[in-house]
DNA sequence: ACCTGAACACCGTTCAAGT
DNA sequence: ACCTGAACACCGTTCAAGT
């Protein structure tokens, strides 16, 4: 066949980890967990497969740092000066989540990923680097000293949440066919919800309607907006 | 060797799918994810690894289905209708969450299986299950109809973060030896904070020492209640 | 010090054969 | 209709051998 269909040889540099990372991650990104392989990984960086231990421990460090690699990036986005006059506290902290929620979105396997990376050490170096970055604009708020840890952690909780249920939107609606936009498809699933039993799910019946026409990222604010207002409510700022 | 060791023959009911996804639950319980294989629950069915297929189509609907399983049963466990006096809309929003809090510490695969779920399908059969009963209760609340979608997905997502967070407490204490506490572990990863780059982690190495004796529980309800403030500040109840 | 690639143990899934 | 278990394809990981 043509020489041209052929990946050109990235095999000039030497192995890094951090090339070994960003392929992963583009890996992830293209054909998804299952399609992250040390095969694949090595055919990508014209290596074998065994060459990739020599940099990091295993699969699950590779994953942790894939992980840890776009947080970083999606976070460190935010312009921890802000210039413009602008930039209200408020703002900041709406910044902070929607370059989370972009990243989530620009990777399905975020998500999960982040589950499962805080569940197995909840405390480990990948949630400093949320916390920091939401509690700075905390304090910028003005929430008094006591409250920051209570008021950050909620914000980052309902963040995750969020992040974690609207990853991989498009996804979804890509399984519907890829003429079907978004609206099609959330409008099938309110119609199912609404289809659903009158018994046991009452409520979700007669919120359905809500979900139709709803846009994720609005609908994401809004409880951002929630969570403030929760903030300001119970934590205002000491005078 | 001694009969007795031997795991007493299971097999006198006939093979089920509930009777699976028991034990698939049992065994992502005891060994884990990684020691959920077809060939251990096989074993532990008395059975063959090809039998299992006959009743569930694949690994991931396995996994799907032991997710609700232990879903529904942690939101089932809340009285629908509340007997005692002392039963307010806030204490069945508390109560919904923290059954859905303690299904995570019961089972540390929960929040990245339920993370992995949302994202795949966000609109999927165990999303309806959760919004259901947070959503009963924020309709007991008074909150207008046009915020009851609002309202119940920022509550949502506020628990899935949090509980994603918390899940893995227990094992990860456990990580420090059979002897050491939660306490003596919180200390840990408090100082660990402290002593982060402090260029990099003003706030979060300021923000340490409240890490330090809080208390995971109280600490899961203190944000509910900051999201119930919320709620009530940008929706309250129309009279 | 870093890379190669064959080899090993193990896993999800299939399927012809049984009852 | 339901179960059995060998077989297949594939994967993470190791390691003796190379440079």
């Amino acid at each position: 066949m043509a020489a041209r269909t052929r990946r050109p040889d990235r095999r000039q540099e030497p192995l890094t980890r951090e090339r070994i990372v960003d392929a992963a991650v583009e890996l992830l990104d293209t054909v998804g967990e299952d399609g992250l392989t040390f095969r694949a990984l090595a055919e990508r960086l014209a290596t074998g497969p065994g060459a990739i231990y020599w940099h990091v421990a295993g699969k699950s460090e590779l994953l942790s740092a894939a992980t840890e690699a776009v947080v970083t990036a999606a976070v460190a986005d935010e312009p921890t000066e802000p210039t413009g006059p602008a930039t209200s506290p408020r703002d900041g902290i709406r910044a902070v989540a929607l370059g989370l929620f972009g990243a989530t979105e620009r990777h399905p396997w975020l998500a999960p990923q982040l589950a499962a990376q805080l569940s197995r050490s909840p405390w480990g170096a990948v949630a400093p680097r949320i916390f920091e970055s939401i509690g700075r604009q905390v304090q910028a708020l003005g929430v008094p000293r006591d409250s920051w840890f209570t008021a950050s952690s909620a914000l980052m909780h309902y963040i995750l949440g969020a992040a974690g249920q609207n990853a991989a939107n498009t996804t979804s609606a890509d399984t519907f066919g890829p003429g079907v936009d978004r609206a099609r498809f959330l409008d099938e699933v309110s119609t199912a919800w609404e289809s659903l039993d009158p018994d046991e799910y009452p409520f979700t019946r007669a919120a359905a309607g809500q979900l139709r026409g709803h846009d994720d990222r609005e609908q994401f604010l809004a409880g951002i907006d929630l969570v403030l207002a929760g903030i300001s409510a119970l934590h205002p700022p000491a005078s």
